[in-house]
DNA sequence: ACCTGAACACCGTTCAAGT
DNA sequence: ACCTGAACACCGTTCAAGT
């Protein structure tokens, strides 16, 4: 009974998940509005009715990714709400998971193949989200005394930077094989987490 | 005197440059062989005569990157050779300048469009350097007193990837304009590195 | 050895036409 | 309103041919 829905159904949103499917199994080169039509089994052209070009639809690829860690990051850090500390290090943990999981899906996400973010406001809005997420546990911290007074957004930035930047060049290959031969990217960060809450 | 050297000549880095010029100018999305070529006044099949395919050509855009990373890196802690922490600051304030002076060939250095890295041995050696360079750096520090004692591979992973994560978040746009409105990028760098060395 | 031009498969986008 | 198929400009890559 769920065989062949769309046709006259819901495209919009089988263009959606073709396009994550590709992603996942060819790469973010290999993505392209022709494949994706084909494997939802339409036109070349069909696409063009539910978005405007292809930025368009890696717009709605990427939103729903962000509302997929903003989800995995929910999940992480719930069953610890109340203990801060041991939250920023699920969240730091779970956002390296995601990366790892989800390679090209947060290649994707972060590689400016989407040009005018701007333009799209569920995608603004799921990373607003995302971000707000993050300065409420690193605002929980703060209350409980285990990071630094410092104004939370600014905080944020910090620690999503550090997290967001190890995890990059993990998966760019930039970091150096005597270092990856002895500390998986999840020790990496959490290493690095653990210093911000040291001091 | 200078004027079209090649057809006979140094094609080979003239399509690099060419490469170069166009990525400033059009954004990675817009840089393609055939542009690159007809910048370069050949004929677009000309640059299988000096790179196996478009990913080789990316080699040595990137490589070149890296190059100019290390040097302008190399120049800002230079004048600080008898004190480390100005050199860690110098090198971190470096290194998003780059970013922000060439966007587009920062993003091409770390945004995986080059797919199978280790194919191309210019390439590692010049991202070896680069990361050497900030070891010794990292390591100047602990020696100093300045930065805790710890392998210095391992803190050089958490500081580069402190500087990388916010300047990369800054590009894609994904830092709040809460956060922006009131700090330049430079300054989010400088307090996140100052931490490392508060404690 | 280095470069050209025709050829092929693939791509994004538009548009007239069909339902 | 939603989808198709032809068309166009652009792309990466190959190959026979020229110098």
């Amino acid at each position: 009974m769920p065989a062949k829905k769309y046709h006259h159904g819901d495209l919009k949103n089988a263009l959606i998940q073709a396009g994550i499917e590709i992603l996942a199994k060819e790469g973010v080169s290999g993505l392209s509005l022709r494949k994706v039509a084909s494997r939802a089994g339409v036109s070349h052209s069909a696409p063009y009715s539910h978005f405007k070009d292809k930025q368009s639809l890696i717009a709605a690829i990427t939103t729903e990714s962000f509302r997929q860690l903003y989800e995995e990051l929910r999940e992480a850090i719930a069953p610890f709400s109340s203990d801060p500390k041991k939250q920023l290090t699920a969240g730091a943990l779970a956002y390296a998971q995601f990366a790892l999981d989800h390679t090209d899906m947060f290649k994707i996400m972060f590689s400016g193949v989407l040009e005018k973010e701007k333009d799209y406001p569920a995608y603004v809005e799921a990373t607003r989200q995302t971000f707000g997420q993050v300065v409420q546990v690193i605002q929980a911290c703060q209350d409980a005394g285990v990071l630094r007074p410092a104004p939370p957004e600014v905080m944020a930035v910090s620690v999503w930077g550090q997290v967001h930047g190890i995890v990059s060049l993990a998966l760019e290959g930039q970091i150096s094989h005597t270092v990856l031969d002895r500390h998986s990217v999840r020790e990496l960060v959490s290493l690095a987490v653990d210093q911000f809450t040291a001091a």
